[in-house]
DNA sequence: TATGAATGAGCATTCATTCAT
DNA sequence: CATGAATGAATGCTCATTCAT
């Protein structure tokens, strides 16, 4: 008997990914993640009871990586500015470098897979280290105040939109680049 | 074409961009559109071509509304903070009570209706005013220099993000979020 | 625009009952039904929600047909054993000409397509004519005490066994045959 | 063949049936067969050659046991009265006793397992001894004459549809119902 | 033997599209 | 123009069967 290859389901959120880059959610198949993986149709059931539970665990998935990902070299102790620093180049690296990923979650939220229960739940605990970053930076009056949420919501939408553009142009990820953008980044938001 | 038709394609349109908040593109069905206009299916093929046809159009005229409403009350002879604050509401407010549209424009892009052609280039001269707007701040000195359009990314990036959070959340488009987050915006663009 | 042609829902049992004499419940397929009928799968699916709806539809059609055939001639103004030998002959001939409807029967009592519910109610009204009689039958002395349903269970266990064996034999459904077995039926049954 | 496998054997049948009485023929799967038996699916596929080949065991295991069932207790010195009357409750126990053998032969008959050939074969050397007391009965004069099989076949229906009914009934098997119900039967085809 | 992962044909169903009315 | 019945390709998924372990 053939032993239950964990790899395969990296094989599988692969060619998930790839495919999610080539043709979006909307021209997701099982029959196209089968033939990119490699395999029988009927093996995708061996891993995943239908589509949408694939599509969940994926998901998780690339939730679970982005958090794992953006506070590599990140500490609680680094002073404010050099956290956000960190936090901003592990993200533009990641979400440039990992760009279908990031179109997957996009399409993912506003899908019909998306529903509100467990699913969203992952978000949260992932971010907490940002939530006390900027909860520090504002007790030392070094960001503004920020009651509504909104410099999270620059620092991912820029991101996206970094990436976006890059992945359309042959521009690439310099280190200047990240220099010069994340400047505009801390300038936002310093208090 | 008549008047009587011209309705009917914004019917067209209003539904499709009803469903695709309901259901995005992923859920989007010719049926759909149908039973959401009140009209038989047949009906849609008199205006449109295709699926791809309708969507593309929908696409251009999506492009074209948001165009068209983030000048209002924006002229060249403006200061160019006044200018960026004009622009900077009219997409706030535009995006935050057109939500549908913001999601269609974002699965659009990254679908297998997007090709590559005619359709990408309508945006260039809609944003014609805004590039000459970044122009004369950088000429005057009063924008940050920008070789690789981070101020566009900032901006729509920011936007995006504060309208997905509001329509996640029961935050309201108040005047004082308005100047908060233009607070943000200026900030981290300005020289 | 076609019209939608209720002479084919008549097109789809007839097809249906066909193949279950060929292949029984269990080789039906949609794909067959369609093909049987001489029309598209889709076609299927519009006067049909599924599968299921199908068959059920179905079945009520044959219950019904069979109350409406085994009366034919029948009156609660006939004596007793005359009111038996109506129902007998029709309900001989009938299941003798329609065995394909017999089996039909037999295999959805028996398949995850019966729902206890709603479908199992057709059966008792059709039937009210028999029990009528049974009752008449008893208060007149004319026919044994039955408070365990043996009577219809010997009627119709009678009947199958008949057509199956007329089916599956060169046999054929003669006068001097019904006059025979009826006379089986009523020695039985007669008090 | 060790014991071990004959035991096997017997819970793959037992399961079977089981099955069959839960989802009927058109719902049993090797998965679920597997399953009920508590073996992986290869398993099933070292005893038997596929589902047909189980299928077609199982349908010659249920004529022989229903063959050696009714038949207990008979001889042919017993009156012709008490032969038909010992095969009578024997049949009537062992049909309301094991339901499922008795819809698996129905939906078997009419199914696509079902080959012309050898397994119809089966059925006749096992009746021989009710065709042998038939033929006595005839020659006393103790039974109605029978050139068309009437007799065996009010005997099996009358007996289905009385297992039927107690199956969906909260009726018993009594003494007295096997009283009563014999008295239909005798008076039947009693010369 | 026993296992169960792997396979791919086949099923139920949907949906973009056509066309007779 | 408007309709919606008809079509059939394509999807999600199941299941009989095989075979490496």
């Amino acid at each position: 008997m053939r032993l239950k290859d964990e790899q395969k389901i990296d094989l599988f959120f692969a060619s998930t990914l790839t495919l999610v880059g080539q043709v979006g959610l909307v021209g997701l198949t099982m029959p196209l993640i089968a033939k990119q993986s490699g395999v029988a149709i009927g093996t995708l059931y061996i891993y995943f009871k239908n589509k949408d539970d694939l599509i969940h665990a994926l998901y998780k998935e690339v939730k679970k990586r982005f958090g794992a990902t953006i506070f590599i070299g990140f500490s609680p102790e680094l002073p404010v500015e050099e956290g956000f620093r960190v936090i901003w180049e592990n993200s533009l690296r990641y979400t440039v470098s990992n760009f279908p990923e990031q179109l997957f979650l996009q399409q993912f939220i506003a899908s019909p897979y998306k529903r509100e229960d467990q699913a969203m739940a992952v978000a949260r605990p992932v971010m907490a280290p940002l939530a006390q970053l900027l909860e520090r930076g504002q007790r030392q009056g070094l960001l503004k105040p920020d009651t509504e949420c909104l410099i999270p919501s620059l620092l991912f939408g820029f991101v996206q939109q970094i990436a976006a553009h890059i992945h359309h142009t042959p521009a690439r990820l310099t280190k200047t680049f990240m220099d010069t953008s994340f400047r505009f980044l801390w300038d936002a938001i310093r208090g």
